[in-house]
DNA sequence: AGATGTGAATGAGTTCACAGCT
DNA sequence: AGCTGTGAACTCATTCACATCT
């Protein structure tokens, strides 16, 4: 079991959506499940589900399924979602915003806790759960906000800069939603996030489909 | 040389990122680039740079290296985006706002045509290069527009109903940023974005960094 | 019986070493 | 000499078959 260290990106990406999976069967009431179930209703795989889960225990109960709380919690606690992460917005034009406020980066382990932007209009701002300051008070603002996850919503040429300051400001990891390769330094882990990138591969798909007649592409992926 | 039909997912996102890179050293006014400067400058892998190329045919000079205009235009017919594609936008909340507006949705072979939503308030909106409709009015939307891809934006509960009514509608493909699992039909490519899912990788990395006391993660990933 | 957990088999993807051009 | 293109080695990931447990 265990060998939390090297699980592979692929295989943690799985897991938060296996956790996704067994919230949703929570609100509907379901109390058990079984890996076969589990991948006809969410389009997953049912060996691979078991593969994954092996990996750090045994979770389930043999003959029966899995115990849907049960393999939440584990999961919850694997994912290391057990505790509350700090984020602070780099960036708050449309993409800040909306980050800030949809699509769950203020809930559950994640809370949005402050923002910088370097525009004065949108400094000062309250944004009901936190406010916004400006980019040159970065360090202070890490400091007092506790923030340890930097979200970096910025234009592609800001990225680098803003991901120097927010290691300068002593963030303690990175996520980059600007298009450009930002370079991480040893010490603070960072995730560059393409949203065009995804836009390719579906236009990608569909000029294929087009190329060989109408059928309709394969792929069926993930972020 | 070609198999166009079986490129790997994983290949095709690495190619996007080489012809993004590309466009950067054309702007520099770089003319000729090899597979290792180029890996140096973007943080890539040389020999996975020439065995992705390789697949398709010999765009390079032994010898010399690779000619950037030349390699960049190959790459963008093989992508595919040598033509226009027109997005509709569905959901023109905080996110379908930021997608419209930010990170190369409109721009190069990107363009947002039209969007929906079923807020009154936001329909018969003007965005400049293009407006705001009812999505009951959908299929009509899509017609006259041309739109090819539907951009869910949309809460996770709706997620579902969208796509099916994208399809009912004509769409081509669809690219779903709403964090729920929505299942495509046989004829209509569909790619699920979870950006939470970064997050909670991002997460997991930094923990790990904490539990083996401080070293920082490894991984530097995309999305 | 029925579903999990696991080792073995298959397949995909990446890295390496070097042959082949310029 | 230098850098690409490629077949072979290797590593990683997925799928399968079945032993194991309730």
């Amino acid at each position: 079991m265990s060998d939390l260290e090297g699980i592979s990106p692929l295989t943690l990406n799985r897991l938060s959506v296996y956790l996704r999976c067994l919230r949703h069967l929570q609100v509907a009431g379901v109390r058990r499940v079984s890996s076969q179930a589990l991948a006809e209703r969410y389009l997953l795989s049912a060996h691979q589900i078991r593969k994954d889960l092996a990996q750090f225990g045994e979770f389930g109960i043999r003959g029966v399924g899995y115990d849907v709380d049960d393999l939440a919690q584990h999961l919850t606690t694997l994912l290391g979602l057990d505790r509350l992460y700090r984020l602070l917005i780099v960036g708050m034009g449309n993409l800040g915003n909306a980050l800030a406020h949809y699509l769950g980066f203020n809930q559950g382990a994640f809370r949005v806790v402050a923002a910088v932007d370097r525009d004065p209009e949108r400094v000062g701002r309250d944004m009901g759960t936190f406010r916004v300051y400006h980019v040159d008070e970065l360090a202070a603002v890490v400091r007092r906000s506790g923030a340890e996850i930097g979200v970096l919503a910025v234009p592609a040429e800001a990225a680098q800069e803003n991901y120097d300051a927010l290691v300068a400001a002593g963030i303690r990891a990175v996520l980059n939603f600007a298009p450009a390769r930002v370079k991480r330094t040893a010490e603070v882990p960072l995730k560059n996030v393409d949203l065009r990138i995804n836009l390719e591969e579906v236009a990608f798909v569909l000029r294929q489909g087009e190329l060989r007649g109408e059928a309709g592409g394969e792929g069926e992926g993930e972020g």
